[in-house]
DNA sequence: GTGGTCTAGACCACC
DNA sequence: GTGGTCTAGACCACG
């Protein structure tokens, strides 16, 4: 069996988020949904170097600012591992499984109404804002 | 009545998006959910930089931005309008707004079931992540 | 009269400690000792970088460190100001040149006394070991 | 009697020090203050790695440096003793350790006016920092 | 091999 | 002009 790695990184050129932001985000929703528990190792910068096309440099930004929100900690000479669990236990992976399964079955039925990516983006950026607006943070 | 503006904007300074980019996103989104029509005006420069904290020369490069597009039109001394609507026609706005409520439902749930904004911001994440791997653009 | 800058920045290279590092222990004894108060603004990047051998970005990462404190804040296109002095009022002005200048004075004996830089450095060092074994933080 | 060890080292990670240098300069700081006499021995790598938290390359690495600079030497088999005293005789031990008081009796008062380690250093800093722009090496 | 620092230099966003 | 991001590539500290 072939060492399958903690995160698996992607960039997306067209969010407009700078990249060491879209790996920052990708551990911080890996941690909040339990795919990352404290221990874990993240792969190495040179790893995601290899995996992705990125530079070093920009990776290590990324895990400096994890470092630096105390979610992560970079060991020298060997390696950089998850600290902590963002917020709490939250709800239980049970109940994660079921959102996620709802939302994914609204997403197939918006894309059956004839939505593209582009739709679905603009309901979802809606409905946060509205979210957000009532209750902050 | 009194000219109630085509388009509200806001700026989410943690959103790691540039503020002409999140302009831009925000004029996309609402013409394609119907909310801007061809033909509606665009709050003027002066407008939005008294409604929120930005630089003129921030909102005209949105407009510019925009305009490049083809969604939307400046003209010399009355002001910018929505040209056409992004991707034909699509879902007919009784059945957006039937999606628009069940996803609003569906965070309801989420966060009665315990989730704050960012938990519900990682379930967004990871299902549009699933489907933008499954069907790209 | 010429702009007293609000801060002047030096390397030591002998220290062992990173430039950047360097940096940020100075702004923030500034502010500790109330050199520097909240509203002023650190010099930019490019002066940094004209008064002292340094290449911008390690100044940047330095900035960006204090503003990760929560001591300092970089506004696009303004510059960087400090926010707020770090631990409370701590003692007035008047009791700490007072502490100043003894301090002064006695390294004026230590001098007398026959030490160099090293022996005063290895006596403040280990005098600071004792105080921190004795009330750590 | 049980061989009380001739120095016990610290490291502190938040000193932004290399390990190696921190091991370095507290070897040169008691050598400087008569509490490493020529013959001493240092505690062996060993000993250090049990006694705190760090490879033994790293301690070696230390040594090695020490022995570069003449201060120490590593015999075969044996272990690392001092060879000299740093800079000359200096000042006798009555007058150090009268000046060491006068320091600590010092940082005491500083203390009690309201200092915290912080401020201590802030102020040590800015001293020191007018003596070697004064007095350079 | 790991993470960490630094330089050089380009380009972007914003005022 | 300001801060901010990114690449390329060298070198260091540590295990």
């Amino acid at each position: 069996m072939g060492d399958e790695p903690s995160i698996r990184f992607r960039l997306d050129p067209r969010s407009g988020l700078p990249a060491y932001r879209q790996l920052v985000d990708q551990v911080r929703h890996a941690i909040r949904l339990g795919l990352l528990q404290p221990g874990d190792q993240l792969p190495s910068v040179r790893e995601v170097v290899t995996q992705i096309t990125i530079n070093p440099n920009t990776v290590h930004r990324a895990y400096r600012d994890l470092e630096g929100e105390g979610l992560v900690r970079g060991e020298q000479g060997r390696g950089t591992f998850v600290l902590r669990t963002k917020a709490g236990p939250g709800p239980d992976t049970a109940l994660l499984e079921r959102l996620q399964d709802e939302l994914e079955a609204w997403m197939e039925r918006a894309r059956e109404a004839g939505l593209d990516m582009g739709g679905i983006e603009a309901l979802l950026a809606a409905s946060l804002d509205r979210l957000s607006t009532k209750e902050p943070a």
